[in-house]
RNA sequence: CGGGGUGUAGCGCAGCCUGGUAGCGCAACUGCUUUGGGAGCAGUGGGUCGGGAGUUCGAAUCUCUCCACCCCGACCA
């Protein structure tokens, strides 16, 4: 491709609302433009890096005998109805009606209609195990779509449903799927993690999430600094400490405590750490009435399981203000365990604390040098916060680290509940109908580009990985409208690159080096030739790499060698 | 949906308080000079100041109203 005939339009300044570095490099590098919230059109840079993601997925699942089709994004109300999700699923939903006033959906996933592709198409279990999947633009109406297409309304996911006679049919889909997902992340060549998803209550492993790692992901994920245990963080289960509690020391008493309504005020007023402080959390209940939720200071309240507590209603919701004054009659920032008429539950590690601070149930006070049993009721301890760095790893083995990560795929097992609701159903081999047992399997395409951002970047832009890359091969030639030896130098190079296959740009406009190594550095080309009369002169051509601190200076002998590992797959075949 | 904020040229912003008919930087276009890390000079084009209504001789500016978008909280690929 010649840069004078490609659209190339790169952006110096930071659109304002841009506020993660993949939205604002995306923008900035030209790859997509905004025309409504979470709304984005993919312009021919951003298309080629899509495609290639897009490829790679096919390929891989083709690979793994699943079979690609295309399901329409228009559904009509009535299967939706039938699996009963018409009227379980939110706002998120967007509904609409024809000019015939019939309901329907745009589809955010297509559990419906494959099934009633299925049922329509499949009547043995001869016929089966069959896993179909399609790559298709999905929507879904988020209440607040961000971070560009990050989290757009509209995007584009690769979704796999399997169909098997039976549960072992069912798993054996799913660990294929399993180890496709691991082969096409290996190919993306970006750093993951495939996590378990289910809640350890639930049992086996029959969900999976796969993460692209990155310093800004919105999920933390935990794993065993020595066995094999990976999960994400809401999900983990915080173990009991061990050992016995201290004994208790000084005698209980009051202080004033005026403005502390927080764990930091408290800890750094009174000159005690927060692991000595208890935080005591009010939600509603089911039944209208209060709980308490009682942890050591530093910790985090974990929502799911909380809701998952008898009484705690769910979704979880902090309780209102004036509520908790007019029940408890204080205000929040100074309740505590102590003279507690709610019903509570203790955290296993602040029920294993002991002379530590809370609030006295009194506006502006506190209370010091508190025991469980001698100055409160003793606390019947359960598992309410997220795990954190350093807690023992569920698994036995070693401790939990924590990182963050974007999610990017999903594979679960979903069993019999669509083939059973919508009546989809085959004939096994005694001639019985079975509903068959289905798995969902998802990867969230336009997501993949700004996770590969997110990941790879430096200040100069982005930093491709080669598999994804727009353009494997910059040609910076200085004064090609001047010099009519790198001109002809350019040319040839160029030529040759596309007879070899090379994903190749020429910057054939007529610009100051400088402007061409910022855009070839924004876009993140991730190998750069530079000619120029300098270099001709001495038979060299200077080569640098996207991450590489310096460029050096090559032998004119040496391109054959670097071109050859450049070939990738011929897809820039106009010129 | 609740709370906070912003709408002025493609992008980033000033002007608004104190009404007098719109400006700066970048980008774009033309010419000349320049050519190894976002050049210099000269010139050009582009805005119903988010929409509507009102107050006024006169509204980007004051009032009302509608809309859009962004940020903070509950979903998910």
């Amino acid at each position: 491709m010649r840069a004078s005939r490609y659209h190339l339009f790169t952006l110096k300044e930071n659109p304002v609302d841009a506020e993660i570095i993949s939205h604002q490099l995306m923008l900035r590098s030209g790859m997509i433009r905004r025309h409504a919230a979470g709304i984005y059109s993919w312009l021919p840079l951003g298309l080629r890096v899509l495609r290639k993601v897009e490829q790679i997925i096919r390929e891989e699942m083709d690979r793994a005998g699943a079979l690609e089709l295309l399901m329409p994004s228009f559904q009509p109300a009535e299967l939706w109805q039938e699996s009963g999700r018409w009227d379980q699923f939110g706002p998120e939903l967007l509904r609409l009606t024809d000019r015939h006033n019939r309901d329907a959906c745009i589809g955010p996933t297509h559990e419906e209609i494959v099934t009633d592709i299925f049922r329509r198409e499949v009547n043995s279990y001869r016929q089966l195990p069959l896993n179909f999947y399609q790559i298709q633009t999905k929507f879904r109406d988020e209440i607040r779509p961000r971070f560009g297409v990050m989290r757009s309304r509209e995007f584009i996911m690769k979704d796999a449903y399997s169909f098997d006679i039976d549960k072992d049919g069912m798993q054996h889909s799913y660990d294929v799927m399993d180890q496709a997902y691991i082969a096409i992340f290996d190919r993306f060549g970006l750093e993951y993690r495939a996590v378990n998803a289910d809640s350890g209550a639930i049992g086996g492993s029959t969900s999976q999430e796969f993460h692209v790692l990155a310093d800004s992901g919105e999920d933390a994920i935990a794993f065993s600094s020595e066995g094999q245990f990976a999960a994400n963080i809401e999900t983990v289960e915080a173990l009991p400490p061990t050992g016995e509690r201290a004994a208790p020391g000084a005698t209980m008493q009051s202080v004033d405590t005026p403005g502390m309504h927080s764990i930091e005020a408290l800890a750094s007023g009174l000159k005690v750490a927060p692991q000595k402080c208890l935080k005591t959390l009010i939600v509603d209940a089911d039944d209208d009435g209060l709980i308490a939720l009682i942890l050591r200071g530093d910790h985090e309240l974990n929502t799911l399981k909380a809701e998952r507590l008898d009484g705690v209603a769910s979704p979880l919701r902090m309780a209102q203000r004036d509520k908790i004054k007019q029940v408890l009659g204080n205000d929040i920032g100074s309740i505590g365990p102590v003279g507690l008429t709610i019903k509570r539950y203790v955290d296993h590690s602040a029920a294993a604390m002991s002379d530590f601070v809370c609030g006295a149930n009194q506006d502006d006070k506190h209370l010091q040098n508190v025991n469980w049993g001698r100055d409160c009721d003793e606390a019947v301890s359960v598992d309410l916060r997220n795990i954190i760095d350093g807690d023992p790893s569920p698994d036995g083995k070693g401790q939990l680290r924590i990182l963050r990560g974007i999610e990017v795929g999903h594979i679960f097992q979903l069993g019999q509940k669509y083939s059973e609701s919508m009546q989809s159903s085959v004939l096994d081999m005694q001639g019985k109908t079975v509903a068959p047992f289905m798995g969902c399997y998802g990867i969230g395409v336009t997501r993949i580009v700004a996770a590969a951002i997110e990941q790879n970047h430096d200040d100069r832009g982005i930093i491709w990985p080669a598999a994804l890359a727009p353009f494997m091969l910059a040609i910076c030639p200085i004064n090609y409208h001047k010099s009519a030896a790198v001109k002809e130098a350019a040319d040839d190079l160029y030529q040759r690159c596309r007879a070899q296959g090379v994903n190749v740009l020429l910057d054939d406009r007529a610009l100051r080096p400088g402007v061409m190594f910022s855009d070839m550095d924004l876009i993140g080309v991730p190998h750069r030739i530079v000619l120029s009369d300098r270099g001709l002169g001495a038979q060299q051509f200077e080569y640098k790499g996207r991450s590489d601190q310096d460029a050096q200076d090559m032998p004119f002998d040496n391109l054959t060698s670097l071109i050859d590992k450049l070939v990738c797959d011929p897809c820039d075949t106009v010129s």
